[in-house]
DNA sequence: CTGACACAGGGAATTATTCCTGTTTACTGG
DNA sequence: CCAGTAAACAGGAATAATTCCCTGTGTCAG
């Protein structure tokens, strides 16, 4: 039998060194190449096309979710497995729309993400076992298709909510009463799940509605 | 020569036995514990008393730092050596406050923790040499006026909050009164003085220590 | 030994938030 | 045309969160 190859992709080397090791544990996993970046890993994975991809989200330049769609485009069939430490159905959910195999974090068992790379390498779908429970509990689409929820009115008071202003601000600068800035704030929590306002700030986050270089507070 | 004693400490399993693998590549060196928590951690720790600890800020439960303050207190010569994502001179600040002997990145070079290690257990300080470069140029206080104001604690349930954490939920984490983690919050507030919870979080963001990294998706 | 300060938390006043209700306007399908 | 539906707006009452103030404890420097 012929081993599996495989190519690393993760920003921390330390960390990437000590699954290569994790992987090649295992006489069957051979790992082709490593990458530190997105953009050097879409180019390594087009070149060597390994068997399976293990890729973290979290990237300088592209992210491991962006690489994946490209990757897919080009090669619908080149399996990737995505190892994130995000335990957020919104991020499982990216993962598979972009073309992903498999979905490991890095709190599961070590022996998960070597089971996962095998699956994966048979043409297998891998989630693992929390992100499974997860998809269980959590009904799939907390703040993914949340904010399709909002109507344009509540939208535009989530913007300037998560700018920093005040509800009071708000009011004043749309020509409302301050009751109704807080009731729309309600449905607005109500209809993305959350209940902390740092939550509705990292919804915001992650849809680029706000970023950090927007210093307008 | 004896080999020297490690104990890590990491939430996730796979990272933790990665680099377990990459220290015992080195026969000078020994892993004798793991743990996955902060107060997991602080029991081990205790109970072993290794020459070094390799510890992740990030944990659930007790936060890297706080164990960290909290075993140097009890044991003075504990040799702790943080190695974490971040790559901020206030995490460098408040590790070596708190009473670390090291801090690594992840990002750093494999060979560059074994280092450490090595180097701490001889009783040296280590500091990876990106941080370094950091010390030399961001002056510490330039910008982050604000947030140097917060103790230690105060920092902790600040980075707590600000990741989504409800008051209730960090009470619990922490242990201590919801009246307290309330009142906390309270101080916070007045001492980066902001009036909304949003603008917590982007002052957060604005000093990396929550990322808006998860927007390029 | 004392003054300063971080930490922990109680009590009460104050605000914010939720839930419910209601009006108005505007759009849609029969 | 008209009922049905949805969005925008806002008040009241009940509930939850937040703030302010105050009391301790422990630690550490001078």
């Amino acid at each position: 039998m012929d081993p599996i190859s495989i190519i690393l992709i993760d920003d921390h080397a330390v960390v990437r060194e000590g699954y290569r090791r994790l992987l090649e544990g295992d006489s069957h996993l051979q790992v082709l190449a490593e990458g530190d970046n997105g953009n050097e890993g879409y180019r390594i994975i087009c070149e060597y096309q390994p068997d399976v991809v293990v890729m973290d989200i979290t990237l300088p330049g592209m992210s491991g979710i962006e690489v994946t769609r490209r990757v897919i485009s080009r090669f619908p069939d080149q399996k990737i497995l995505i190892f994130s430490m995000h335990e957020d159905m919104v991020f499982v959910n990216r993962a598979f729309q972009a073309g992903a195999k498999g979905y490991v974090t890095k709190s599961a068992a070590p022996e998960a993400l070597v089971d996962a790379v095998r699956k994966v390498a048979l043409g297998k779908l891998y989630l693992s076992e929390e992100m499974a429970q997860l998809i269980a509990t959590q009904t799939v689409s907390d703040s993914e298709k949340g904010i399709d929820l909002l109507s344009s009115r509540e939208f535009e008071i989530f913007r300037l909510l998560v700018q920093g202003h005040s509800i009071n601000e708000i009011s004043q600068a749309l020509h409302i009463s301050y009751k109704t800035v807080a009731n729309y704030q309600s449905t607005i929590r109500q209809k993305l799940g959350v209940t902390s306002a740092a939550q509705i700030v990292r919804i915001a986050l992650d849809h680029g509605i706000i970023s950090s270089i927007d210093k307008s507070l």
